[in-house]
DNA sequence: TAAGTTATTAAACACTGTTCAATTGTAGAT
DNA sequence: ATCTACAATTGAACAGTGTTTAATAACTTA
């Protein structure tokens, strides 16, 4: 067998990513194999070869789609301006979108297979713009020092993967009765009454 | 080829669970298979399936005897009965633990391919008294309520988990220049100052 | 000493990711 | 229209995986 134009490579790489992500969200990741992809777009195993580097490149570029679609969703209302009020709808957008991708949720920041810092850059630059609202909805809190608000928004940015993480696993509700919107919440009122209040004494002194 | 008396059960366990946790520690998970512990310890891949219903369920022993060895580690040093202080000293214990243990930081707190709620009792219950060490740190600021109190340890511990995984993965330094303990500080140190900014609310209203 | 039990094994099964020579449709040049 | 060059696509193969199982032989008991 040989060439087919039923498709450019463009729309292989978009049918082969659909195909990955359904068979993932029914069957979940034990499911995913080269042949099964290949089989579901009426393709053969060797043309995956063609348009990814290996299996684990193509779950790379799977991660990519998701983190736009993450951003995106973050984006969808606009800030307020109240930290507070900000970082508990950031976090309320962030819980809703794994819930609709749950099969994502302890994988999309969890590595790769690869040595991490071989990560490709518009792979590092996708989780760059997704802080960036974070820190946005964190900064009038830092009128001054930006390096705090950066430092701030990757706390609050872990804590809540931890959470969220944790809760697709299923280990929060193993051990706790509380659930992951709570617990965020709990995170979000807490970290930021505390920093009020660091800013608070620095002032004073 | 037939019986023999090389080792009894329990030391065929312990020998195979040794195994496991060193070829993981030398050359990562992705080298740990049935065949390799087999020859490891010089019996066949089959004597496993005497030991172990199968591979994962090896794993997760693995993962018990790691959660008894972080207990251990995080016992060590008794609580003072400062809530800050003993919760800084157990975060640092905590990231020093996986500090030694990288290869583990990602996988013990996660789906072990078992649907979550599967997992068995003894396992949940060294999740539980891994807690109750931050719980009992936690205790002095929460007189009254104990749903509280468990409440933010279960926060506290989920936050620190997300902090630790997304270091042990590589992806926290790809986007941020503060350490994993230097974020564990300001989580620990925001959230409790959160904690009590609400008594004091309270506690005046 | 004989019989029964059971730990241990090699071999097999159905799968996996990945590679590659062979094939053949398509595009460009003549 | 034909020839050539290119490259997308493939089936088959390789080396590996987890797991099952019938056969074996050492140990235990009678």
């Amino acid at each position: 067998m040989a060439r087919r134009s039923d498709h450019t490579r463009e729309e292989l790489y978009e049918l082969a990513l659909d195909a990955a992500a359904s068979i993932i969200s029914k069957e979940g990741y034990s499911a995913l194999t080269a042949r099964r992809i290949a089989t579901d777009i009426g393709y053969s195993p060797g043309t995956l070869y063609n348009l990814f580097a290996n299996l684990d490149e193509m779950v790379l570029h799977l991660k990519g789609r998701f983190l736009d679609a993450l951003f995106i969703a973050l984006s969808n209302k606009p800030l307020t301006g109240k930290p507070k009020e900000d970082v508990l709808a950031l976090f309320d957008e962030y819980l809703a979108f794994f819930r609709l991708h749950p099969e994502f949720r302890t994988h999309l920041f969890e590595p790769s297979a690869l040595p991490a810092g071989d990560l490709p850059g518009w792979y590092r630059q996708k989780i760059i713009t997704l802080l960036t609202i974070l820190e946005t909805a964190l900064a009038p809190l830092f009128p001054k020092s930006t390096t705090e608000r950066a430092k701030a928004s990757h706390v609050l940015w872990a804590a809540l993967h931890g959470i969220s993480s944790l809760d697709a696993s299923g280990q929060l509700q193993l051990v706790s009765k509380t659930n992951a919107r709570n617990m965020a919440k709990s995170l979000a009122t807490n970290f930021l009454a505390g920093l009020a209040a660091d800013a608070n004494a620095k002032g004073k002194s």
